[in-house]
DNA sequence: AAATGATGTGTAATCGATTACACATCATCC
DNA sequence: GGATGATGTGTAATCGATTACACATCATTT
């Protein structure tokens, strides 16, 4: 069937030990040997058996990454960015897609752990117990993006800064009445922290916060068309001037839903978001809203995968930069 | 370091076949043997090493995906469809990406092959002779989405129809000077059909197809605005009264450029795209669009592998439904 | 000329699982 | 009560690579 390095070693009239000798150039290999391996391998197509390998060397060249969602953009940004780093050191990609399950965060680092990935990556959307033990029972190294697990390297998002300085330019606009859409606290950075951040420096400038003016979605367009929508209704008299959206997914549902209405963004009610979606810069009004660079976050977790797969004692907790972008909507 | 089967084995006090046996669930194995093996592993943690595995059973439970790009939405709603379908078998993916570079798809051909993945999808963007060797050279199953890759089962869109379709449309709404964007001939679906089917209808009706009038971009929004901008400026006389475009994405280009202009859409221009990203729903004027499934089609194309696998002997060609969605661009 | 080190190659153990085969034991059937 | 088949377990070969170790040859050094 498929050719082994014993087919190799026959066929070239050597021993195995020096066709892989040959293959990993470690090792002496005469000029002679060397030709005739070279021909061998050049006409039968062989490819070395990366099991064989992985169970004698005790590494797969694949570290795994575990995602929330898959098709989201900045999953493919990220994962794009990973990749870019990976593959430089001929390390391949192994994908998982929780689904937003927390079980599942769990499921797969076992998973992936059986499968002896060199290193994995994880898009926590929790930080639980369970998933910290598991994570802790793992014996290749394991880092978080976008999320601060406890006892492991990670790579975060700026959130609070991020959010503070966009609720900074919407009070520096004059907004007194600032809305806001979330999402569940059971995600810490962009249910909490991004909220907390809102609460923070409204009370910092004053202003209230009050309950009606702040409404739950699930990440999706639709949710952030139904969270504005219980906004504007359920404040007749007293509506914000201002909305701001954890995601620029909710802030174009809610957009949505404002010019529905009638409204004219920002005029009457300005809308901000973050995460610089790809769409935010082609909807009309054009959306204000935080670029998090995460192709670049991809890389430079993988980076920081690679040091500590290296060697490279880490506990670092670093940050990632962002940019704030002003178009149109505020 | 790692607890292995023998490890459990003699935890448990048994042999490592009977130990193997309870992992797979083949064979007898007493009551008494079960319950202490279920107890060692529970306190061990113990996950079977999937490479010794491998090598045994030739098995990895894993499939190969070679995409063209890894961050677009059309591949991410692929990827996600595959996944859905993978997961149920407890299969894993494995993404490679070309970057559009077809030698690359001849590389992750062997690496795949060299990892030993179980089955390999292909979002081919050429059907080039050496490709087809290599795909030929592959002990495993390899199927096709998007692109008719000879001798190997594929699952495409029906871009014939779909375009013509699109382009009927536009002819039946009066349009008579219709311009075309599209992409490199190189790309035999997106780039050789489509276009094929802009002509044909043309002619079908007797329309003129001005070179003039047609242009090439990349696939990116930036390369949208300047093929839409290429038509505009070298027309200042008779400019298209409707603009045909390949792709969603140089759609919103076009759009934008068009805009900018102070054309109105649809009423001076009426614009067409394929693929119904996100955004187009979101753009104003909303862009008329083919929906092609992408999610669904990664779900086809993944039982389709599966099938084979199976040793169904599967030499199908399908092709994937898709559905008109119409907007305000039109 | 003997010692030394570089060069080149092979033998055999090993990684952690699966599985064909052999061998017990025990209940059931005629 | 011996044949039969189901049940339960172990022995050992095997998958395809890597690698410690041994050994041979040859050139160079002293």
């Amino acid at each position: 069937m498929m050719t082994t390095i014993n087919d190799i070693a026959k066929l070239a009239g050597v021993s195995r030990t020096t066709v892989s000798r040959f293959l990993n150039s470690n090792g002496y290999v005469g000029q002679e040997a060397r030709e005739r391996i070279e021909q061998v391998i050049e006409e039968t197509g062989y490819m070395p058996s990366q099991s064989a390998k992985s169970l004698r060397t005790k590494k797969t060249g694949v570290i795994g990454i575990i995602l929330p969602k898959i098709s989201t953009e900045t999953s493919s940004r990220v994962v794009s960015g990973i990749n870019e780093v990976m593959k430089k050191k001929g390390m391949q990609i192994l994908l998982t897609d929780t689904e937003l399950d927390p079980d599942k965060e769990i499921e797969y680092l076992r998973l992936l752990k059986s499968r002896q990935a060199d290193g994995i990556i994880l898009l926590a959307t929790n930080i639980s117990e369970r998933l910290q033990r598991e994570i802790h029972a793992t014996p290749v190294p394991v880092v978080a993006l976008g999320q601060d697990v406890p006892g492991i390297p990670s790579l975060t998002y700026a959130d609070y800064d991020a959010s503070s300085d966009m609720m900074q330019l919407l009070i520096g606009k004059g907004h007194k009445r600032i809305g806001f859409i979330g999402v569940a606290q059971t995600d810490p950075a962009v249910g909490g922290t991004r909220q907390k951040a809102y609460k923070d420096m409204m009370e910092k400038h004053g202003l209230e916060v009050r309950e009606a003016w702040m409404a739950e979605g699930d990440f999706s367009i639709e949710s952030g068309y139904e969270a504005m929508k219980r906004i504007i209704t359920d404040n007749r008299t007293e509506i914000p001037t201002a909305v701001f959206c954890v995601t620029d997914r909710m802030a174009t549902g809610a957009m949505e839903y404002l010019k529905e209405q009638g409204y004219r963004i920002p005029e009457d009610i300005a809308v901000a978001g973050i995460g610089d979606a790809v769409m935010s810069k082609y909807i009309s009004p054009s959306l204000t809203t935080m670029d998090y660079f995460n192709e670049e976050a991809g890389e430079a977790i993988a980076e920081m995968l690679l040091a500590i797969m290296a060697g490279e004692n880490s506990d670092k907790k670093n940050m990632h930069k962002y940019r704030l972008i002003k178009r149109d909507s505020v």
